[in-house]
DNA sequence: TGGATAAATAGAAATGATTTCTATTTATAC
DNA sequence: GTATAAATAGAAATCATTTCTATTTATCCA
């Protein structure tokens, strides 16, 4: 997706389209990878040397709410963002351990799940959340 | 399990078996649910008035690494705790939104993923952590 | 094109879960 | 019982995240 795309979604959720949320959707453009906000920051004060935290971790919550970004927790228990292609579609993601770069994975065995928990414990699935992790093709 | 083959553990792990130790694992066999550290710290302050909360965190932080506890982070990404039946065997765990009652998984499409991720993203895949929330069978 | 307006931002400060530190207590081995 | 290392309490520190307020800015419209 491109820059273009971005600021319309932007648009769609009546968020202004301002320096600092397109630096932001550009540095995840760019490295394709999982950041944290400080990260973030960190990469961005050169360009935007007046820039504060606390407001990139507001764009990485509006981001997240737009559907631009994923959240998740790494093992630092810390927040990490990533870029979204689709996040309409029901899917997971699998981050190298080594290089942090995020891709798609377009699988999920959620039938064969809730119809197990069904079967054998009476519950009702209501959601869950994959996080899966290893080698990428170019850090294995 | 019964606390007796707890308190084995903890000896297996070169852990003494204090007065802490029992009551902390006592809570969670009485409950069976998902616990934080400062929930297990007041339902524990009657019983033991001088416990400290530090103690808490350590005593969930050792049973973890002995194996009797699986910690996770909740939605609001506190920690939480619960008791793990089998912790060699992998699995999944189940937790009722409503009254946070964990139950075990024994299923897991780990291999599909596996192959799936290894197929189309030429990447190895190292770990995975999934969560399922939803509705237990008295809470549905 | 410039002014009005609400949204966005910077910077300082607060928050609060978690961790660290040190003196004291306690479980365990002998 | 005593010696010992492990465990604990309580105070304090840490630090990621959030809140607050004054200022700036993107957007809309005349
Ligand atoms: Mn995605
Ligand atoms: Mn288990
Ligand atoms: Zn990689
Ligand atoms: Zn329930």
């Amino acid at each position: 997706m491109g820059m273009e795309t971005y600021i319309q979604v932007l648009k769609n959720n009546r968020l202004k389209v301002t320096p600092r949320r397109k630096a932001i959707i550009g540095v995840f453009m760019k490295h394709g990878v999982r950041m944290g906000p400080y990260e973030l920051y960190e990469k961005l004060k050169r360009k935007l040397p007046k820039l504060g935290l606390p407001t990139v971790y507001r764009i990485l919550e509006e981001l997240k709410d737009a559907g631009i970004l994923v959240q998740s927790l790494a093992e630092d228990r810390r927040l990490r963002y990533a870029l979204c292609a689709c996040p309409d579609e029901h899917h997971h993601h699998f981050t190298c351990r080594k290089c942090k770069k995020v891709e798609e994975v377009e699988f999920c065995n959620f039938n064969g799940l809730s119809s197990f928990i069904e079967k054998n414990l009476n519950a009702k699935v209501e959601s869950h959340n994959l996080q899966i992790e290893g080698l990428c093709a170019r850090c294995r």
